[in-house]
DNA sequence: GTTAGGG
DNA sequence: CCCTAAC
């Protein structure tokens, strides 16, 4: 191809490309931008973009939607059967009703891809579709319930329970716990927040900035129509986090608009994150005529050069929601009978949940001390907290850290009936200091009063009658 | 990756 | 609970 008609076709597909981004940022015109990206793709669908793009920005992985048998029919069953009977879930919930609402765009990508879908079975859904809102919470698994209707249980069962609980390969038990700390979590604002982020998702664009790139850099041969063994990976949800992050950047943004003097597009910096870890890199966007002044509809993804020889940057892909799944699935079991829910919002990022020791925790962890020794927090943790996810090695460790403090100050002041009095905050019962004492004596803590504490001293102490018995197999040997 | 220790 | 150095 020379140098001419690669200009030309260069240029025609910029124009299809400004009037597709005009469709995906009104994405409340909901029948009017579905049906329009229909059309349009039905008419370029030989230079720009295939099938399975398009499929790909709906929602729909497995896509039995051909540009011959254009989609009226299916488009007219998206409105009549009703969206929302299509989703709604095996217990009720329909969690699309809150989308459905106001998303517009993505979701109705997200019905096309049930009313298409004709074939369409769990692993193809959670592996491959990446439907946006799946990891999420109530919500995201009611969907999921909706999508396995049609499937025996234990199918769906089993998918989670391989999917989810996959490393810690747990019972059905686990699982009911999962499921039902669901039903009954205790988060209801948190919930909200997340209902809402597909709203600001789609508001966003991430979704369907795809669309965007699939459009323009590529050659026409590299179209597939058939769209057959093509995978995309698909990019993902953000997370809460990073939707607070967007919505901070776009208050920035709009703050410095309204300043007098806002000529240039300023580098804001991303607000100091304190976790790194969580790439989510936010990039100084900026503001599309067509973006109102609201939380979501400020961070668009820019459609920022229309050149087809630079290389847009593909947004980066949120960190999984996997871990907030596993929190809540872990939170309806065991001992988590006073949880108290501080979230301090330090600058955006968020402090884990603080959880409270509860009595049987601590008597857990002084089990596994008594078993493994002090520094085993990695055993003790498989061990005996592996029901509790929320609680990590290091937990374990500052734990026992605070309960030899508070032992010794137990040691202190022996007035054990004062110790509600003394010591409010920590209703913890003087057995249990003293089982805390007696095995810091015998396993010291690592430079706490280390080479104080009696080496010599063989570990062959009373300390046993907690747990019936130390079987004897790690025994400190100072 | 784990642990210790300071904050 | 977080962070980080040290291992």
């Amino acid at each position: 191809m020379n140098q001419v008609e690669e200009e030309s076709l260069y240029h025609s597909l910029e124009e299809e490309a400004i009037d597709v981004d005009c469709l995906l940022v009104e994405p409340r015109s909901d029948q009017v931008s579905v049906s329009s990206v229909w059309s349009f793709e039905e008419d370029n669908i030989g230079r720009c973009i295939k099938t399975e793009d398009a499929s790909y920005n709906l929602g729909v992985s497995d896509s039995n939607i051909n540009l011959e048998g254009v989609d009226t029919t299916k488009l007219h069953a998206l409105d009549e059967v009703g969206v929302e009977e299509n989703l709604l879930t095996a217990n009720g919930i329909s969690p699309c009703d809150d989308y459905l609402i106001d998303i517009g765009y993505v979701d109705h990508g997200a019905c096309i891809d049930y009313v298409t879908n004709e074939t369409l079975h769990v692993g193809n859904t959670s592996s491959e579709t990446g439907f946006p809102m799946f990891r999420n919470n109530k919500g995201s698994f009611g969907i999921q319930n909706s999508l396995t209707d049609s499937i025996p249980e234990s199918e769906c069962q089993s998918y989670f329970l391989g999917n989810i609980f996959r490393t810690n390969s747990k019972s059905v038990d686990k699982f009911e716990d999962f499921s039902k700390s669901f039903i009954d979590d205790e988060e209801e604002e948190e919930d909200n927040e997340q209902r809402n982020l597909p709203l600001q998702f789609a508001q966003t664009g991430m979704e369907l900035t795809p669309f965007r790139q699939d459009l323009i850099p590529n050659s026409p041969q590299d179209h597939n129509v058939n769209g057959s063994g093509i995978t995309h990976k698909r990019s993902r949800k953000p997370t809460k986090r990073y939707i607070d992050e967007s919505s901070n950047q776009s208050l920035k943004n709009c703050k410095k608009r309204k300043e007098p003097s806002s000529s240039s597009i300023s580098k804001v910096k991303t607000s100091t994150v304190r976790r790194v870890k969580s790439q989510n890199e936010v990039k100084p966007k900026e503001i599309t005529p067509f973006s109102e002044i609201s939380f979501g509809k400020a961070i668009q993804v820019p459609f920022i050069s229309q050149c087809p020889t630079e290389s847009q940057k593909t947004t980066p892909p949120p960190p999984t929601m996997m871990e907030n799944v596993i929190e809540r699935c872990s939170s309806g079991s065991e001992d988590d009978d006073s949880e108290t829910t501080m979230r301090s919002m330090t600058g955006g990022s968020q402090r884990k949940l603080h959880r409270l020791w509860t009595v049987s925790e601590v008597k857990k962890l002084i089990d596994g001390v008594a078993h493994f020794g002090v520094g085993k927090w990695t055993h003790i943790k498989k061990l005996l907290f592996s029901s509790s996810v929320h609680r990590t090695p290091v937990d374990l460790k500052d734990k026992w850290r605070n309960l030899l403090k508070a032992s010794r100050a137990l040691k202190g002041s022996r007035i054990e009936d004062e110790q509600k009095r003394s010591q409010p905050w920590r209703p913890l019962p003087k057995s249990i200091l003293c089982r805390v004492r007696e095995l810091a004596s015998t396993y010291p803590y690592p430079r706490e009063g280390n080479s104080k504490i009696l080496k010599s001293k063989y570990p062959n102490v009373p300390h046993v009658s907690f747990s019936e018995g130390i079987k004897g197999n790690k025994v400190p040997v100072v």
